[in-house]
DNA sequence: GTCTATAATGAGATAGAC
DNA sequence: GTCTATCTCATTATAGAC
């Protein structure tokens, strides 16, 4: 995403901000100094506050849609969940705000976690993975939780306020670790990661 | 908890609202309408919104203290964690509110983690379960996860609003299904509803 | 496009009558 | 103890000058 125009500015800063600070914690004065412009000039590009959640809705479903088309590389969507966590950590303060995000993000989740399940079906017919279907849903939707929340739980049980890389790359061996159990024995390309590491 | 006076019903009905609505929605308008008193009243028995959540943290505390001493029975744990959920759910709010909380609340969880990992070793050298300490590590923290989140989690991904014992039920077998890769053969104590069920 | 000024609402909080 | 009235401040949003 360039920088080009004030728009733009408005929507990578406010991302950044609502991932930050939590839905609840962002107004329209906080967002308009962090752009550097006045909130006068924030109501010109999005009439309601709403209407830049709106917009990064946008950019979201745009994202996921591109990783859908690509290969299911699970470090791919684990780094989305990360970049856009504030739209499943904060959801209730997120419908307060715009009501007819709670279906839309159902939609679109519904959509991703039906090609993760395909996806991991594959890798059992592959002989990567070993695990009945209910134990891979069960599975699919418990690395849902730790992906968008793990992050939450560094905060407030840890106290870590600034996240850094280190930090990301636990989340992410959490997360992979409950594959871990039901991987077979050869190598799997799928999870290289957590035989390296 | 019983109602006996108007102290009494303020705490009981405030965590329930904050459970149900987030700390970043709840205000003093709405308490005082949820218990049936005046706000001017509200504030008689607490001077600052933020003394109202102190007050139920000692509650959360005291409930704590009295499982620690108890028998680890792990679905009262989870439970607990149901029934003071904003505390973590909500931490970025909250620590806003009353940042004094960040510490406290991090003091009380270390404690706690710390016994449900010396039962946990327990378990293993009875031969319940079968895992390194460094497994049981990253097992409890993603447990710790699942038993934080999974309500955020029906809630934003499967439009769950009204919660039942079958979902409290959905929750606690997300989390418990962590450690069933992990179970010896003979059936443990500690995990009995995981072979009922 | 960007700013200033200002309305309109709602939140936390206080003083004082009853 | 409980309520009414009121204050202050923050937040969303609009109108209009530049």
């Amino acid at each position: 995403m360039k920088l080009r125009n004030t728009r733009d500015k408005i929507l990578v800063t406010c991302r950044k901000l609502l991932n930050a600070k939590g839905v609840s914690m962002v107004t329209t004065a906080s967002i308009a100094e962090a752009v550097g412009i006045n909130e006068g000039n924030l109501y010109y590009y999005f009439k309601r506050k709403a209407d830049i959640v709106n917009a990064l809705f946008e950019q979201f479903t745009a994202e996921q849609l591109t990783l859908l088309e690509g290969e299911q590389d699970m470090r791919l969507w684990f780094q989305l969940m990360w970049d856009w966590r504030f739209f499943y950590r904060d959801s209730m303060a997120l419908f307060t705000l715009e009501p007819l995000l709670r279906q839309r993000l159902r939609e679109m989740s519904n959509l991703v976690q039906e090609r993760a399940l395909a996806r991991l079906l594959e890798l059992v017919e592959e002989g990567q993975l070993k695990a009945s279907e209910e134990e891979l849903k069960v599975l699919l939707e418990n690395s849902w939780i730790i992906s968008t929340y793990w992050i939450e739980y560094l905060h407030s049980r840890h106290g870590i306020t600034r996240v850094t890389r280190k930090h990301l790359e636990w989340g992410y061996q959490q997360m992979l670790s409950l594959y871990r159990p039901y991987l077979s024995a050869h190598a799997p390309s799928f999870f290289k990661e957590l035989n390296e590491g």
